[in-house]
DNA sequence: ATGAAAATGGAATAAAAATTCCATTCATCG
DNA sequence: CGATGAATGGAATTTTTATTCCATTTTCAT
């Protein structure tokens, strides 16, 4: 039953895979997206295990196997424990790694923001006040409509807070600027809005934090410190400090911040109509 | 037989295994050795394979693994795979489980946000392919005009690149849908897209992808899993897999890639206008 | 609709691995 | 030097895991 064409690489596994997942049956197709989402599993893990996991049967996973070209999951397995030994190293040393391999690789560049990100999330969990962050979702978890603001860097975040909330059919707006029409129309007294900004803070967006805040609609904002200029018009203020690589700066601890408030918004929502 | 000494984490089992190796019979001792010195073994090898590497009986080794406090080789085992799997745990039951304890409040759910994000970026630092990520710095630092296409959740990847690009100076167009015209009419031969679609992976996204392709032009895929449609029409394929919490992902891992592709792009793009 | 082919689930079987047991060897102390 | 208990090797047993087989369901073309 060996097949001459069994991968015997990590690549050659991966190529084979992608290769073939598109003629594949339902159950085999299961397979191979978990197996594509955790191939570090396989070399630990057993038949049962792994089947269960894509949620199919021992013997549905023995045909996936067979079909990539290996006479059964222990030739496979075998593949996956003979490369295991090299990403044994610990993160630490891994992302030594990519840092050796050329100071201004692009590996070395990732390695650079992926700590950079990691050291933002841990500032994050550390400086989040928890209290507001609570009054932030009672406050958007009973709003009749959310608008959601941010220009720029910012834009990223706003666009997924709209994803989001359409996901989980709460009612929200994403003011995007496109064709410069007046957004204040959309605005209803009662209605609440995320505004997201960071330093150099884009005018348009405070313009339109302030106007709602005019009407006396509460704004919840997404911003990078207390001393940020939306404070001044008495928003509720959610601060999220990025560290950055150079004059760069990613969006993980923001984006963090932005779906957790999401997901907390819908889930109380949902405990709300039930 | 178990002992409730058992150690539980790589700490507690090197630290015991130091405290004991000393007064240890001949043979026993020669175990410790070998697993001292091979412990990343430990999880994808059997009984016969490690007694064999130090040179002594099955038997014998299992002896060892009782002086350590394990009621077994197949315990002493678990606890290797389990501490090498710590990194994927299921979200989904954590989740559950956090509802359950009625700890879902948002500061809750934020630090499994926050958690998911540092996992996921440790595992885009081990994951990612230092050569493919090369290789698509080159082709787009090269192309005279690169456009990026990316809807829903990937929509806000797509217009950070986009930002990030302006900000560097570098041409690039974002394919961002308004009014529905049909963006194929601005690419042209010889220009590099960026694509970013994950499961369920919106149609437009690959139809686009594949007309560039069609055209002979390069296509870099920012994607989920090997097992993505854009590997079907032979794009550069940077793998990303974010972990999640319950039915929610947040993008830190790829908005990392993604930042420091761009980065990585203008720097060389620079060093050729040197 | 109907039959053929493909796919699937689940139990039965085979293989492999872990664990135990005991006869033998080795070291130690009177 | 011989007795005693610890240490060891190897085979027997048990448990776990992989694999196969076949009855049943689903899918698809006619």
């Amino acid at each position: 039953m060996t097949d001459q064409t069994a991968p015997v690489s990590l690549e050659e596994f991966n190529h084979r895979l992608a290769e073939i997942s598109e003629a594949m049956p339902k159950r085999l197709r299961q397979c191979a997206e978990f197996v594509a989402q955790n191939t570090d599993r396989i070399a630990v893990s057993t038949v049962a295990e792994l089947s269960a996991g894509a949620g199919v049967q021992p013997s549905a996973f023995m045909r996936f196997c067979q079909l990539l070209g290996f006479s059964g999951f222990s030739e496979m397995q075998k593949m996956f424990r003979e490369t295991y030994a090299q990403k044994w190293p610990d993160y630490a040393t891994r992302l030594e790694n990519l840092r050796a391999s050329g100071a201004d690789s692009p590996s070395a560049l990732l390695a650079e923001f992926v700590e950079a990100g990691r050291l933002s999330l841990e500032n994050l969990a550390s400086s989040i006040d928890a209290g507001s962050l609570e009054e932030a979702v009672d406050v958007l978890a009973a709003a009749p409509m959310i608008h959601i603001v941010g220009f720029r860097r910012a834009f990223p975040v706003a666009s997924y807070l709209s994803y989001a909330f359409e996901k989980m059919d709460i009612p929200a707006v994403l003011h995007d600027g496109v064709g410069k029409l007046n957004p204040r129309h959309a605005i209803r007294k009662g209605d609440v809005m995320i505004a997201i900004t960071f330093a150099p803070y884009s005018q348009e967006t405070i313009d339109l934090a302030a106007y709602a805040r005019g009407l006396g609609n509460p704004v919840v904002a997404i911003t990078d410190t207390m001393t940020s200029p939306l404070r001044r018009i008495d928003a509720l203020t959610l601060a999220v400090s990025e560290v950055d690589v150079g004059a760069f700066r990613a969006l993980s601890a923001t984006l963090s911040l932005a779906i957790s408030l999401a997901v907390a918004i819908g889930a109380k929502r949902d405990r709300a109509n039930e």
